[in-house]
DNA sequence: GATGATAGTCAACCGACCTGACTATACGAG
DNA sequence: CTCGTATAGTCAGGTCGGTTGACTATCATC
């Protein structure tokens, strides 16, 4: 009766991520950007090209405003990222990729296409997107306040 | 031409998680075990009936030994776990769960059923079995070397 | 112009992991 | 039997990514 594996979307999904995030941050080290921390890379991904405010950053990221800002913080001390005074109001900065960031951002996305590739190979296009669909009505299931 | 959402897996692979990891601490407070962290649910899914070495856990987990180990200790501290010196080798331990780890285990898979059953009826049985699956084809696609 | 919301910072802390160095025991040659 | 290597586990220290709480400065509104 083989009931395959025991259903374990819990564990499963950690694994996942896991090992989504070493690709990515090995595929970067490779490229070029070694100590380049998968956190880095998803705050790269939150940018928009005009610039983003790291509150609106923090709230698009899922965390804390202290936390995002002190991703921030490091990455500009890194070089990656910039930040400019908000014209619009005193209080804000918008936070902008430097050319070094946009530059790690280009090769993070080439490294998103050829995971999305990979794994598209390996299911099927029609596979994937229905895994990420999926995925999504998971996340509503399981946390319906979230964003 | 509606592209839909950007295939973006990589996200909605670590919000999902976070929202699995959430709800699964959320439910158990609810059921009387509040401030029981998601690793501590991970190591305890990982102990088998008669006891398992620490550094078995550590493998199952995908963690050192010495995270597996802490982990261990704190959870021990709580009393939802003993050790007791393995028979068949003097340097080794075996890592058990006490009455109260039994218990919250048991909640924990009971917690474990109910998002499963929430997740099959937003989904379908099928959908989550393939979801599961698929899953797994990814970690062996990104992480090649991984268990 | 006082009042309350919003942008961001500072400081302290925590959880979950890591590496490196170590001790003690086990075990398979020789 | 003992010697070298492998294995079980610990200790110490550090890192990374996040948290909460308290605060300042500016904005917006009535």
């Amino acid at each position: 009766m083989k009931k395959s594996a025991a259903l374990n979307v819990s564990r499963t999904l950690m694994f996942a991520f896991r090992a989504q995030a070493a690709a990515v941050t090995a595929r970067l080290a490779k490229r070029g950007y070694p100590d380049f921390p998968f956190a880095f890379a998803n705050v790269l991904w939150l940018v928009d090209p005009e610039g983003t405010r790291s509150t609106a950053l923090a709230a698009r990221g899922g965390v804390t405003k202290q936390a995002m800002s002190q991703q921030v913080k490091l990455m500009e001390q890194r070089g990656y990222l910039q930040q400019t005074p908000d014209a619009t109001d005193t209080r804000a900065k918008l936070v902008q990729l430097t050319e070094l960031g946009k530059a790690v951002r280009q090769a993070s996305e080439v490294i998103r296409e050829e995971l999305n590739k990979e794994a598209a190979r390996a299911l099927g296009v029609g596979s994937l997107r229905k895994l990420q669909a999926d995925l999504e009505t998971i996340i509503a299931v399981y946390d319906p306040g979230a964003k």
